[in-house]
Parts: C-alpha cells; sequence; structure tokens
DNA sequence: GCGACAG
DNA sequence: ATCTTGTCGC
C-alpha cells in the first residue's frame, strides 16, 4: 500500500501570506488580489482576507492590505505613515501600490503538482474490498481540526471502526486546493491497508485540474476513493440523468433527488458508474450517503466537546 | 454590474 | 467550513 509523500504536503499557507504581508513597506499598500497573485493564484484573495482577519493586531502589516477599489479596514492606521486616505479610500492607489513581491508563489507549485499527479488517477474498477465503506469528514476549531472517518459493513450498515484525530491546520480553504488543508488530516485518520472504498467530502474529478481532493488522497494513499460534495465547484448538470460535463467530458454525476442532492465523481480506484451505484445505496435519509454524515456528526460532536472544555 | 467560488 | 434564534414544515 503506497504513502506516497511529496515536499507539498505540509505547505503553511498561513505563514506565507503573513510573510508577503510583511513585504509591504511603510507608506505603500497593496491588495487582497495582489497578496493572492504574489502566492500564485487570485483565487486566494479571499483566504487572504480570512488569515488577516483572524490574526490582526500582532505587529504585522495587515493594515497596509486594502480592496481593490482602494477602501481599506484600517483607514487610520494607513494615514499615520502619510498615505492620503479620503472617505475610507486610498487616494492615487496606483501610486503607492507595491509590486515588488519575492515571496514564493506557491500556489502555482501546487498547481503544477495536481496537473503531474492528475496522471496517475485510475478510473476503473480494480480488486476492490466492498464488504467496508468509509467516510471521512473534517470539522474546524480555529488553527484546530478533528478529522473523523467511520467505516461500515456495505451490507448491514453497523459501524466497524471509528477513528478520531485532532491536529493543526495552517492551510486556509481555498477554491481548488482544498486538498492541502485536509490531506495532513485525512493521513491522520485514515489507516493503511485498507483497499475499500473511502467516501470524501468534495470533489475528485470534477475538478478544474481534474484532481480534487478525493484524487488527491486516493494517490496519494493508495487507496480507492469516491468524491461525494454538497455543492458544485465547476460544470454544468445535464437535464437529463444527472451527468455533469465540463469541457464536453463526463466529469461527474449528480445523485439523490430532492433539495439535498450528492455530487459524485471519480476518486481513485472506481469507475464513476460504481461510484454512484455506492453512493446511491448508501443515502438512507436525504443528503449525504451515511458514512459521511456520521463522519460530520463524529467531527462535529468531537469539537463540541472540545470548545467546551 | 452580475455571477461563481468543494470545505 | 463557521457564525447563530427562532421558526416553518412534514
Amino acid at each position: 500500500m503506497s504513502r506516497s509523500r511529496s515536499i507539498s504536503d505540509d505547505v503553511d499557507l498561513t505563514s506565507l501570506v503573513l510573510s508577503a504581508v510583511a513585504e509591504v513597506p511603510r507608506g505603500m499598500v497593496c491588495t487582497f488580489g495582489d497578496i493572492a497573485e504574489a502566492l500564485g493564484d487570485p483565487r486566494a484573495a479571499r483566504a487572504v482576507g480570512e488569515v488577516l482577519a483572524t490574526v490582526q493586531g500582532q505587529g504585522l502589516n495587515g493594515h497596509r492590505v486594502v480592496y481593490s477599489d482602494g477602501r481599506a479596514p484600517d483607514a487610520e492606521a494607513l494615514r499615520v505613515e502619510g498615505l492620503h486616505v479620503v472617505d475610507g479610500r486610498v487616494e492615487g492607489l496606483d501610486e503607492v501600490r507595491f509590486h515588488g513581491f519575492e515571496v514564493r508563489p506557491v500556489l502555482r507549485d501546487l498547481q503544477r503538482e495536481q496537473e503531474e499527479l492528475r496522471l496517475q488517477v485510475v478510473e476503473k474498477d480494480g480488486m476492490t474490498d466492498h464488504k467496508k465503506v468509509t467516510g471521512v469528514d473534517i470539522a474546524y476549531l480555529g488553527e484546530e481540526a478533528v478529522a473523523a472517518a467511520v467505516t461500515m459493513e456495505a451490507g448491514s450498515g453497523k459501524v466497524l471502526e471509528e477513528v478520531v484525530e485532532w491536529g493543526r491546520v495552517r492551510f486556509p480553504y481555498v477554491p481548488g486546493y482544498l486538498a492541502y488543508r485536509e490531506l495532513p488530516m485525512v493521513r491522520k485518520a485514515v489507516r493503511c491497508g485498507s483497499g475499500h472504498v473511502h467516501l470524501i467530502d468534495g470533489h475528485g474529478r470534477l475538478h478544474p485540474r481534474c484532481f480534487g481532493v478525493a484524487c488527491h488522497i486516493g494517490v496519494s494513499l493508495g487507496i480507492p476513493t469516491v468524491g461525494a460534495a454538497k455543492s458544485m465547484l465547476i460544470g454544468h448538470v445535464m437535464e437529463g440523468g444527472g451527468d455533469i460535463m465540463v469541457d464536453g467530458e463526463v466529469r461527474g454525476r449528480m445523485v439523490g433527488s430532492g433539495g439535498k442532492p450528492t455530487y459524485v465523481s471519480v476518486g481513485h480506484r472506481v469507475s464513476l458508474d460504481t461510484a454512484c451505484h455506492l453512493v446511491k445505496r448508501l443515502i438512507l435519509r436525504a443528503g449525504p450517503p451515511e458514512p459521511l454524515r456520521m463522519a460530520h456528526i463524529l467531527a462535529t460532536e468531537e469539537r463540541r466537546r472540545r470548545s467546551r472544555a
């Protein structure tokens, strides 16, 4: 059972955001998008804001990061540094905008890694133990996270094993890079040597680079995985059978009628048909398939217990 | 300006 | 994902 690791497994994006922000000199500013771009992907702009919002006021240069229209979260702090701020907006933004970031564009590297690893995805059914199914989910409490893995007997629905693992997460949620946030925690909770299917709370091949978190977990841990997400990231659902198309190609399928559909896509070593049959069979009540529902409850309950301790 | 953005 | 009160519905 391969448990391959790569250098990108434990990227501390939170620290990289802060070091990028620290590069902005006194008297200058940049936008949330500028930081994101410096880190390699403008789609991380919201994550930059999230990081700054949670660590504000620790001697950083967070006040030097503004919105793209010049609005400043902390206008007074910028005025002190000699900037012209009118109505909460930085005047002549482009003249005082910092461009010389030297931080590593780590998201570009991760993107390249996804493009390489996607070649290892196996989209066909293989030698799989269909007697068991595991659902994996994670709950968060600030930088702390708890991963839960619930293994059920496929036929009876009997719970065979429950695993809970705590850890620290230093990679904010960025659309398209969920695996880099969750993989370190999943590694802790998923036991090795299991050849049965693992249901993952997120997409597999239904991803901009065809390598969502379900694929990443499957390839990294060498286990069969299925992506089972609650909402879409990319693609369009076809009127008829619920096939989800991207670039004229079937990349996933909407399963479970009603208001709470599950968007299924191949993770690793399972065909889309088999994945959909499995998920359909495991949806007992409306909503997520049973193992995922139970993993979610377990993780959420575990978090609640810690937050009250 | 509007829509989109897994968890 | 998390923040959060009462409330509408089967």
